[in-house]
This record gives structure tokens, sequence and C-alpha cells, in this order.
DNA sequence: GCACTTTTTAGACCAAGTCTAAACATTGAG
DNA sequence: CTCAATGTTTAGACTTGGTCTAAAAAGTGC
């Protein structure tokens, strides 16, 4: 197998670790593929994506390994609209539109809405929250 | 089998017909359990509230019934925060707060919360909207 | 009552995700 | 370096939510 650019990978390497993540070839590249995606992408098309660099990685090593790093707040999880599992690089707070036609789910800037009123929600401790929008793009360069 | 009170199966009888959906036995009795529902039912945790009463339906009517009236505006459906396909008689806009604890759904009516900027957006038609807000309930009583 | 259409049924099938037991890799102590 | 202990990966079995199919049953119109 041919090396990886030593820059890359131990960056991720290095996030792992912080995390108290062995970084194993298998993990690092999973984290590699799904840290740079921006398309939330699910398990098995992440696992698709490291195969063609590792082809002999275990589809249950790519969900434990992506399960571990949600866990370890690296990655986000959601349910898509079609009601897969699907992964998230920007943990930081930020909206989601979703294309119903396609599946596509893009990402908004938290500053992009003004939500008012969840302080004064009776009843309920709210610890996040975010929109979801339905609609689909209008330009082709997203 | 018990017959049923006349009124209410009457009732959904009339809006299945309204939609051109001819209401057998079945259908009458699925549409009973999900239009009735508050608790964001499972397709299957329909089939075994319906069970009670039709002991003999199958899953698959269960769920193409289920399909037919979301198709046909009568109910919605969404995944939850696991990634199950749930249904919600609520067809008018509201918001959701979801419990991670229990994976329990609560509806929000619409006036309780104003977002602002969705008409701004640039690059995105926005068909519909609603906050997701993740959290508990401080009361018991709900 | 009879041909035709619609609906329902049981169970096969499929896909996403988890679990398991065995193989493999890594680590640290001696 | 060798060994034992621990951690990781693997293939494939399993589970679960959901769909599909072919045949039986029910409903419709004449």
């Amino acid at each position: 197998m041919a090396l990886q650019a030593g820059g890359v990978s131990d960056d991720v390497a290095r996030r792992l670790r912080e995390r108290g993540i062995r970084p194993s070839v298998q993990r690092v590249a999973i984290a590699r593929v799904a840290l740079a995606s921006h398309r939330h992408p699910s398990a098995d098309e992440v696992w698709e994506q490291v195969k063609e660099r590792l082809p002999m990685v275990s589809r249950a090593t790519v969900y434990n390994t992506l399960n571990r790093l949600v866990e370890e707040g690296l990655l986000r999880s959601f349910a898509s609209a079609q009601g897969h599992t699907v992964f998230d690089p920007n943990t930081a707070p930020h909206h989601h539109l979703v294309d119903d036609a396609t599946g596509t789910i893009y990402d908004l800037p938290w500053e992009a809405l003004a939500v008012d009123g969840v302080d004064a929600l009776e009843g309920f401790e709210v610890r996040d929250f975010q929109v979801v929008l339905h609609g689909r793009p209008t330009r082709r360069s997203r």
C-alpha cells in the first residue's frame, strides 16, 4: 500500500490521540475520510471511500470507529430525512437545509437565522436546537 | 369481533373517502389509531395497537396504509433521532422537542418560536421549515 | 352469479446496523 | 528478544425496520 502523505494523517493521528483513541492505520484512514467530508455521508459511504485505499477494512471497524468519533466529539451524527444515520464533521452549531428531491443536506451558518422564544418556553429545559429547512438550492455551485 | 362505535369510525371513514382511499375495515382501524395518536408512533407500534382489535391484520397492510395516509396528507412522517420513521397526525406547522434520554418527541406550537432570516437566505428556495430542539420536559404532566 | 378490480395476507426478501469469536497487532515486563 | 496481556480488526452471523410478491379474499358492477 502507498504511504500516506505525512502532514494530513499526522494531524488526524494527533487529533485521535488527544481524545484517547489509539491511531491505528484503519482508524486514521476512516477519520481522514469522515473529518474531511462535506457531504454528510452514511457509514457505508465512508466505508466505500476508505476501501479505495485500504481494501481489507471491515464494515464493523468503520461503524465502530465512526461511533467512537461521535462519542469523543470529533463528529456529529443524526438521522437523515430518509431515516439513515449520517455523519457531519462540522461540530459547531449550524442549521440544515434538506433537498428532499435528492436527499442532499446543506449546512447553513448559525448566524444566517435567528430563533426567538427558546428561553421563554414553558415546561421544557432546552439543551440545544437548530432549524431544519426543506427546499432546494437555486444555484448549481454548492 | 366487536362492532366499533359508529361515530368515530364513520368520521374516519369519511376522511378516507374524501381522499379517495376506500375505507376497508383494516384501513379504518389503522387510521383510527394513527390519527388519534399523540405520541409519534412508529409503524410497528401502530401495528401492535391495531392488532388488539383486529388480530389478523398484516404488517404490510399497516405499512402500506400509513404510507398512503402520508401521501394523501392525513399524516406526516419523519425520521426520529434514532433514525426510525414515525408518524404524526398533526399536519399543521409546528416545532419539535426531542428528549434524547427517552426518545420522546414533544410538539411545540408554531407561535411559540419566531424564526428570522429565512426569507433573506441566499442561494436556496425554502419550502418549509421547523425548529428541532433537544432537551427534556421539566414537568411530569405531558 | 360472474367476471373484474382492489385489498389483504403470509412470508420471502433487502439493507442498515450490531454482535461475536477468532485472528492479529501492540505493548510492557522480564 | 520472548512472552503474556491487552487492544484492535476481521468475516460473517444476526437483528431490525421496512419493502416486495404471489396467491387468497373481498368488493364492485352488470
